[in-house]
DNA sequence: CTGAAAGCGCTTACAG
DNA sequence: CTGAAAGCGCTTACAG
C-alpha cells in the first residue's frame, strides 16, 4: 500500500493550503472554479480517499444511521429495510444494520455501538421488553430515534406502522362474508403491539357480526412459516372444527397452509386461510394467499424521511402515524364448507 | 443533552490524566487495580460514551467490517449473513451491510464508503461484472477482502463457497437413480460462477450416465421464487416432456413447484423437482423439497474467521476453499412416471 | 504506576 | 478567493 494520501498531500503537491483543498472537494463556492477543477483532478490522480472519521470527529456528523429489527431474514422487515435503503441512498447516508432477535441486551449493545460511532440517528422496531431508558439513552445523547412496525407504550417518539386492528378486521369480515362462523386466530404474541392489536381487531370484528368469541379458537405463539406449519396439527384438532383461520401474518399463513396440505386437506377449499402483510411471496403461494397489505414500503419510506427531515433540522410531529391497510383477495379463501 | 462527557471530563473530576483514564478503561495492566475501578465507576456515573471515531483516527482500526451481497432478502445470503454476524459479534466487530443487486456501481460506491469509514475488511459476494480494479482498490488501501458464494476469475483472494459442480451432480444422479432420463435444468445464469458450475455439473452427471445432453432442456434465467413460478409454463410446455427438473436453487424449485401445482400436476409425484441450498424453508415446503445442502452457515463462519484471522495478523492461504455439499432427500422427488 | 505532549486527518472561524 | 491556526477526542511513545 502506497503512502497514505491526505488533504495535505494534495495541498503540497499543488502549493495550496488544506483549507482550500477541503473546501474545493466539497464544492464550496468560496473556491474559484478552475482551482476547484485542478484540485479535484489532482485528488483523483493521487487516489485520495476522504477520511470520514476525521471529518466526523470535527463536524460531529457521521453520515451513519442505525437500523435495528427483530430479524431481517423475515421478509416483512426485509421489505421495510429495502424502502429505508433506497431513501437513505438518495441522501448518501450509510446504514448499519442489526438484528436484535428480541434480545434486549443485543439491542442495547447495538445502540451503544451506534453512539460510539456517532450515528446520526436510529430507526428501530423495538425488542420485546425494551426499557424506556434504552430509548432515552439514544435521544439524550443526540441520536434521534424513529420507531417502525411496533409501538412502545410510554414513548412518544415518531412511530410508523400499519393500522393493525383495522387491517385484521378487514380479513375477518371477508371470511364472515363468505359464510364462515367458526374462525380461528393463529399466531402472534401479546408481548408486541401488533400481536395485541391484531387479536383485538379480530375479536371486534366477530363481535360486531354477532359471533361469539371463543378464546380457545386462538392459537397464540407462531410467528414464522415453521411456526405456522407446526400449528396446523393443533388447528386441525380443535374440537370446534373451525372452517377458517385468520393468521397473524403471511409467514404463519403459508406455513399453516403447508401443514393443512400435508394433512390431506386443500387450503382455500376445505379451509380458508388469510394472511397479513402481503409479502411478495403471498401472490405466488399455493394457493395464492388472501391477505392484507400492510404498506411495508410506505412504512420504511416514511420512517427514513422522518429521520432525514429531523437531521435536516425540521421537527416532524411525534406520535403514531398509522398506514391504512388494504385487503388483497386471492385463492386461499372461499365459501364455507362444513368440516367432516 | 447534557455537556458531552469525554476522557478529560473524567480525568479532571478525578485529578488524573487522560492517559490514565484511557488505559484504565481498556483494562491495561499499567493502571493500578483500584485506580481502574474508581475510573470505571466514575465513567459509568458520568454516562461516558467512548468515541470510536476519535480512537479510530488515532489507531487506524475501526472495528467495522463491510458485508456486501446480491440481496440479503434472499434467504441464501441471509443464512450466510447470520453466521457472519454471530462470528463477528464474538469479536466485537460491527458490520455494515449493503446489497448490490448486481449493480457494479452500487457495489463500488459501497467499497468507497467503507474505505472512507476506515473499515477493517470486507466480505463480499461480488456483483456480476465486477472489474478487478474494484477488488484491488480495497486491498491496496489496506482493506482485505474475502469472497463468499461466488468466485471471481483472475482474483486469488480467499474464497469460501460450496462445491457447486459436485453438489448438482448429487441431485442429478439422485434423479437418474429414480429412473428419470429426461431431466431439465431450471434457473441460474452463466454470468456467475455458481451458474456455470452447476450447469456443468448437471451436464457431467448426465454424460456419465450415458444420457444425451439436450441444450433445449436448459431454462436459464430464473433465480427467485417468482422466476421459478413463471418458468413453470415454459417447463411444462417443453416438447421433450421432462419428468424431472434440477433447479439452480431452492427458491427456483419452490416457485416451480407452485407453478406446477397451479397447472394441476403434483410435484413429487407427476414431476420430480430438486432444489439447491437446503434453505430452512425447504423442509416445510409442500412437498418437502429434495435438495442439496450448500453449507451456508459453514461458508459464513469460515469467511468471517478468515477475515478476523487476517486482521489479527495471520495470513490464511489465498484461493478457493470448497465446502462439501450433501444430499437431502425428501418428498419432491420420486420414481419416474411418464408424462401424458 | 501516572503524566505531559504530540498527532491521527479533517473543518471552521478568522484574517487578509 | 486563499491561508494559518485551532481543535474535534482519542492513543501512544516517552519520561519520570
Amino acid at each position: 500500500m502506497a503512502q497514505k494520501v491526505k488533504l495535505s498531500t494534495i495541498a503540497e503537491s499543488l502549493g495550496l493550503s488544506t483549507a482550500t483543498i477541503s473546501l474545493a472537494l466539497r464544492d464550496s463556492p468560496l473556491v474559484a472554479a478552475d482551482t476547484r477543477d485542478k484540485i479535484k483532478e489532482q485528488a483523483r490522480a493521487l487516489g485520495y480517499i476522504y477520511n470520514r472519521r476525521a471529518a466526523s470527529l470535527r463536524t460531529s456528523r457521521s453520515g451513519i444511521v442505525g437500523v435495528v429489527f427483530h430479524d431481517v431474514m423475515n421478509p416483512f422487515y426485509g421489505e421495510i429495510l429495502k424502502a429505508i435503503e433506497s431513501e437513505l441512498d438518495r441522501s448518501r447516508q450509510t446504514f448499519i444494520l442489526s438484528n436484535h432477535y428480541d434480545s434486549v441486551e443485543k439491542q442495547r449493545t447495538f445502540i451503544e455501538t451506534l453512539l460510539q460511532l456517532g450515528s446520526d440517528g436510529i430507526i428501530m422496531s423495538p425488542a420485546i421488553g425494551t426499557p424506556i431508558e434504552d430509548m432515552t439513552l439514544a435521544e439524550e445523547n443526540g441520536m434521534p430515534a424513529i420507531l417502525v412496525a411496533r409501538s412502545m407504550d410510554g414513548v412518544d417518539m415518531p412511530t410508523y406502522r400499519g393500522d393493525d386492528s383495522y387491517g385484521i378486521s378487514l380479513a375477518t369480515n371477508h371470511l364472515i362474508s363468505l359464510g364462515h362462523r367458526t374462525i380461528a386466530m393463529v399466531g402472534g404474541t401479546d408481548q408486541t403491539s401488533t400481536g395485541r392489536d391484531r387479536y383485538q381487531g379480530y375479536v371486534n370484528a366477530l363481535r360486531k357480526a354477532g359471533i361469539e368469541v371463543d378464546p380457545n379458537l386462538r392459537i397464540p405463539g407462531p410467528r414464522s412459516k415453521q411456526g405456522g406449519f407446526e400449528a396446523a396439527v393443533h388447528f386441525l384438532s380443535l374440537p370446534q372444527k373451525p372452517t377458517a383461520a385468520v393468521c397473524w401474518n403471511d409467514l404463519v399463513a403459508i406455513g399453516l397452509m403447508n401443514g393443512i396440505s400435508r394433512a390431506g386437506l386443500v387450503p382455500g377449499v376445505d379451509i380458508s386461510v388469510t394472511g397479513y402483510d402481503d409479502l411478495e411471496e403471498a401472490a405466488i403461494a399455493t394457493p395464492a394467499l388472501t391477505t392484507v397489505s400492510n404498506g411495508q414500503a410506505e412504512v420504511g419510506r416514511l420512517a427514513a424521511r422522518a429521520l432525514l427531515d429531523r437531521l435536516a433540522g425540521s421537527h416532524e410531529p411525534d406520535g403514531i402515524h398509522l398506514i391504512k391497510p388494504e385487503m388483497r383477495i386471492r385463492q386461499s379463501t372461499g365459501p364455507v364448507r362444513p368440516r367432516v
